[in-house]
DNA sequence: GATGCTCTGAAAAGAATTCTTCAACTGGGG
DNA sequence: CCCCAGTTGAAGAATTCTTTTCAGAGCATC
């Protein structure tokens, strides 16, 4: 009688004509703010529809329903399907790829961690982040760990093109607390971790919070316990189909933090940048073309 | 502590760094798939997230909830004032900030930049990519620029993870040509160049030609003259809303191939991950939890 | 390395829910 | 006017869900 792919909604317009008037009445209940009304117990939805129990117990049965929890299950996974995003289902990403290439399904979920992590961002703490890291009168400190290392040396890179006094605080060596001798109130530390976290890291935070410093914490989902001394901090989602973890969401707020700084600084960067391009030019480490 | 118009998203992200370990990963959960994944009944919520029923119970209370039957009221309260809004709010990335926040735009040039790269990586290059590199027989040598030097170390500490063998060129030092010593025909040389190309790089992959080995090039939609020497090479687009470029699309193309070559060597790389495990249990560098 | 603390999930008690039965009701036809 | 088929909702039984209790496990501290 049903199709299995039928909608919730589509059964109840096929069936509206062989249903009884309490049955009609709670058909209509449920779609008139489908697929909401729909989601409550079954006492809520009798009550909303002004019948019994028993009516809406029957009803859920003539739509081919095994009980009335079966037909919500149903009626979440439709709501599921349908709020899931349009871009996420988008034609797959290496066009010349089959669907199950993991160049699709890698990207797939990477899509989905960045959609995730920006809708979760907080906009104060992104501006006030960037305006700290713009404050010229702050000294910036970077630290990353074992797997961050990377993207701390990467952020390093480019606030060293937009600003003056920009320190990379390497993982390798004990000599961390050197580092934290020249952190004054009200400089910058960014930290970097996400899981495992790091013992030392945390403790480096924690000295660095008692000296005053304004901490920026970009971490994994799960929240490094750095947060707890972190003035501002972005986590983002980093789960791929595989073994280990995705950096992608995290380089991109990176990214767009870098992108900000500098076009708060940009008189002072765009000299910078012309600096540093004189050097290269003289250097000939670089060539000028191809 | 919380308001009582705020949404259970904004109340999850609020108490976030308040919640324990297994909280946060049911709050992970219900966000995910915001909000269907709550709808549920307690069982089916904890169930998806991995957790007890009395963790759930007990993170509603936390956030302010009689109960989990309150919570879950609220929740379709909320559910049913978002269907029933009218405007459906344009999808914007950050959903908090206007389109015109660079948060926003930066993201949309970088999907936009990951769509273009995906789509013209020859799948052919990429699987061949991944057979050289899964191949124990073959030394592996990655060797970065000036800008890619992160992305070299990143992508060396995962091959590292999965295989041995395998040696990161520093561009720190002028000792290049001494790595070129153990360098045997048939052996891979992983090449990162953008713009502005590297002089030192270029030698460097030609006199590795030279000797026979197996050169596979990541660079920028322009494309680095390495590519004369390259057996295969990946170019990705890299222009944002910035006066330099984002490496966004390079790294997940990086770290799909690193999650390649992870599975092609699956029974080995696990095994490694394995002992890295227990040699972090032993040395307590790392935390468990939390 | 031992002690105290917090957190977590198994199990059970308590509180809903869902389902079933059955009597009452409605409206049409004899 | 009465009867009957079909429908409806009240009440109880069975099930499922929610909450509480409690013991074990892991982490921090000394």
């Amino acid at each position: 009688m049903f199709e299995s792919s039928d909608t919730i909604a589509e059964r109840l317009q096929k069936s509206f004509s062989s249903l009884t008037r309490a049955e009609r009445q709670l058909a209509d209940s449920i779609l008139e703010n489908y697929p909401v009304s729909g989601m409550g117990t079954i006492t809520i939805v009798a009550r909303n529809a002004d019948v019994s129990t028993p009516t809406v117990a029957r009803m859920v049965q003539k739509l081919g329903f095994k009980g009335f929890p079966d037909f919500q299950a149903a009626l979440r996974q439709e709501l599921r399907d349908k709020v899931s995003d349009p871009i996420a289902k988008r034609a797959t990403w290496a066009g010349a790829a089959p669907d199950e290439h993991i160049l699709n399904r890698f990207t797939e979920a990477v899509i989905g961690n960045i959609r995730q992590s920006l809708g979760q961002v907080d906009i104060e703490t992104f501006d006030q982040s960037c305006a700290w890291l713009a404050d010229l009168d702050r000294a910036v400190f970077v630290v990353g760990g074992r797997i961050t290392r990377s993207l701390a040396d990467y952020f390093f890179l480019h606030m060293q093109v937009a600003r003056p006094n920009v320190t990379h605080i390497q993982s390798i060596s004990n000599a961390w607390p050197h580092y934290l001798l020249d952190m004054k109130k009200d400089d910058v530390l960014v930290v970097f971790d996400v899981r495992r976290y790091e013992n030392s890291t945390l403790k480096l935070a924690e000295m660095a919070a008692e000296r005053g410093a304004r901490i920026i914490l970009f971490t994994d989902q799960w929240c490094s316990p750095v947060s707890k001394f972190a003035d501002r901090y972005f986590s983002s989602r980093i789960v791929v189909p595989s073994a280990w973890d995705s950096m992608i969401a995290v380089q991109l707020l990176l990214e767009t933090v870098i992108a900000e700084v500098q076009e708060r600084n940009w008189p002072a960067t765009k000299q910078r940048m012309q600096s540093l391009e004189d050097m290269f030019d003289r250097t000939r480490f670089f060539r000028k073309f191809t």
